[in-house]
RNA sequence: GGUUGGGUGGCCGAGUGGCUAGGCAGAGGUCUGCAAAACCUCGUACGGCGGUUCGAAUCCGCUCCCAACCUCCA
């Protein structure tokens, strides 16, 4: 097993070698979506960096449980101090339909995007309306060690005591713990249950028309939003484990206040690394629903919006992605997806070239092995960096240059070791395919299926034109098929055809 | 205002104290019946001002600008 991969910790905003608490095995907990609407853009980011992430520690050989939770209570909009509303149970009135219900129906339409993505479903999927009992739990744990007090029926977290007796608050978000309690004087008015503005809802109690409601020992009521990431995590990883993820905007107050939940309630501290992702702009600025500079994954995938001059396919989106660094903001712009989905096809093209090609079996390895053997070994070696997928393309495109010039006859394979040319399939197959997860869709014949017959017969046709000099039929039937998104290119070894 | 992270060639986007990122676009060439594809070559980018250094885009200071978080957001 490869022991030099490195994380960015954002707990100690430093690179880590990474070792996990057992070895051979990795708990990861990636905080998953609030289902109250679709699925948007920047979701889709950050959980296809945490699946080539779940992938690339697979592929590394660790047995990874990969727990990614769903909430679908708790999570209310705007000020919870005043007449907040829990974003489920408000879809839910405007829409006329069961909480859960709501809960459902987004969460199958972000299971579809998640599948369109080509990212693997999670070990456990748990939701927090199906962890009540413990949530209550860590609830009761917590106000037993001191770190909370009830008020008027609901349960808020007691971060100042929390701060004096541990000094354990704001060392991930960086959030100084003086400011925080400068704070008291000025906006004590407006906090009602609350002692402190920095103390957190852990149990609310409903009211009375509010839809999700649970019996609990303060009063009917739900949990707060940060509570249920701290007991599945805990429940499914144990106390301490290996990975949390999320999304940057989550760091504080969520993974804060998640922390200070593990730590109020059983002394420890949860994960030992902490990776968030960074932001998907537009225009230059954080894609958000609220502000409406968005655009949906089916938008991108139609052309239907006026951010982009056509649609972009799954893959080519995804691939846009990976060019950039997960702790990147990337920025999406027409252009740059019309880059992409160009080099895109140039890496699955030259895949494709590469998992065709035979070596010859004769001839004795020269520079060029040695030059492949590096590349090779450079790809992981990127990988390893803090899972660096940009520059683990850089080199798999250097690579494709190589396959390129073989493939015209610019370079021999006589020059390379068999097994050497065996080594770069496979690497270019796992990393592609197994790590990246990206897959076809040149549509390009394999040699199956009636279009790939028929576009046999058409080349063998335009080959017996232009062997004739019949440039004008040869020319037509060329044409024909570019206006009908279909491209005839021609080599050495003969003609072969791609989507446009 | 506080916190965090940024400002890289036409665009997107890596990275490092001196050695080519990469993709796309552009220029020239090779190949081709002509193209396309592919291959080769090229452009000498690192917000501004100072400093450290033999040498900085990479380290330090100052400054300008941007974004995210601090209220819900991956």
């Amino acid at each position: 097993m490869e022991n030099t991969l490195k994380i960015y910790n954002s707990l100690t905003r430093e690179k880590e070698s990474f070792t996990p608490l057992t070895e051979g095995y990795v708990g990861m907990y990636v905080c998953g979506p609030t289902v109250y609407s679709d699925v948007h853009l920047g979701n889709c980011r950050t959980f296809t960096s945490f699946d080539v992430i779940y992938r690339y520690l697979m592929y590394l050989g660790y047995k990874v449980r990969y727990v990614r939770n769903i909430t679908d209570v708790g999570h209310l909009e705007g000020d919870a101090d005043t007449n907040a509303e829990d974003k489920i149970s408000k879809k839910a009135r405007l829409e006329a339909l069961e909480p859960m219900e709501i809960a459902q129906k987004y969460a199958n339409g972000f299971h579809d995007m998640m599948r369109v993505f080509n990212t693997l479903p999670p070990s456990i999927e748990p939701r927090a309306t199906g962890h009540i009992p413990e949530q209550i739990k860590m609830v009761q744990d917590i106000l037993d060690n001191g770190f909370a007090y009830v008020a008027n029926g609901s349960v808020y977290f007691d971060t100042l005591k929390f701060i004096e007796e541990t000094k354990a608050y704001g060392q991930l978000s960086g959030r100084k713990v003086e400011d925080l309690l400068s704070e008291s004087r000025d906006n004590l008015k407006n906090q009602g249950e609350k002692r402190h503005p920095a103390d957190f809802a852990i149990w609310m109690k409903a009211a009375p028309e509010h839809l999700m409601r649970w019996s609990s020992p303060w009063s009917e009521g739900f949990p707060g939003w940060h509570l249920e990431c701290s007991a599945m995590s805990t429940k499914y990883l144990g106390e301490t484990f290996d990975i949390h993820g999320g999304g940057n905007d989550l760091k504080f107050p969520h993974h804060e206040n998640e922390i200070a939940q593990n730590m109020g309630s059983c002394n420890c501290s949860g994960a030992r690394y902490w990776m968030h992702t960074n932001m998907l702009l537009m225009n230059g600025r954080k894609m958000s629903k609220s502000d409406g500079n968005t655009i949906t994954p089916t938008q991108l995938f139609t052309g239907d919006s006026p951010h982009v001059s056509k649609g972009y396919s799954p893959m080519v989106v995804k691939f846009f992605m990976l060019q950039s660094h997960y702790r990147s903001t990337l920025d999406l712009t027409d252009e740059a997806l019309q880059a992409a989905e160009k080099g895109y096809k140039r890496l699955m093209e030259g895949n494709k070239l590469l998992q065709q090609m035979a070596h010859p079996g004769n001839g004795s390895p020269a520079a060029l092995d040695e030059e492949v053997k590096a590349l090779i070994a450079q790809v992981h070696a990127e990988m390893n960096d803090d899972f660096n997928t940009p520059k683990a393309l850089a080199v798999l495109f250097e690579a494709v240059t190589k396959i390129n010039s073989l493939n015209a006859g610019h370079l021999s394979l006589n020059d390379l070791a068999p097994a050497t040319l065996a080594q770069l399939k496979e690497t270019f197959s796992h990393f592609i395919y197994d790590v990246f997860a990206l897959t076809d869709e040149e549509g390009a014949g394999e040699g199956a299926g009636p279009i790939d017959s028929l576009m046999d017969l058409i080349i063998d046709i335009r080959q017996e034109a232009r062997a004739n000099k019949d440039w004008g039929t040869s020319d037509k039937i060329r044409d024909a098929l570019q206006a009908a998104g279909i491209v005839l290119k021609d080599s050495k070894e003969g003609t072969s055809w791609a989507k446009a």
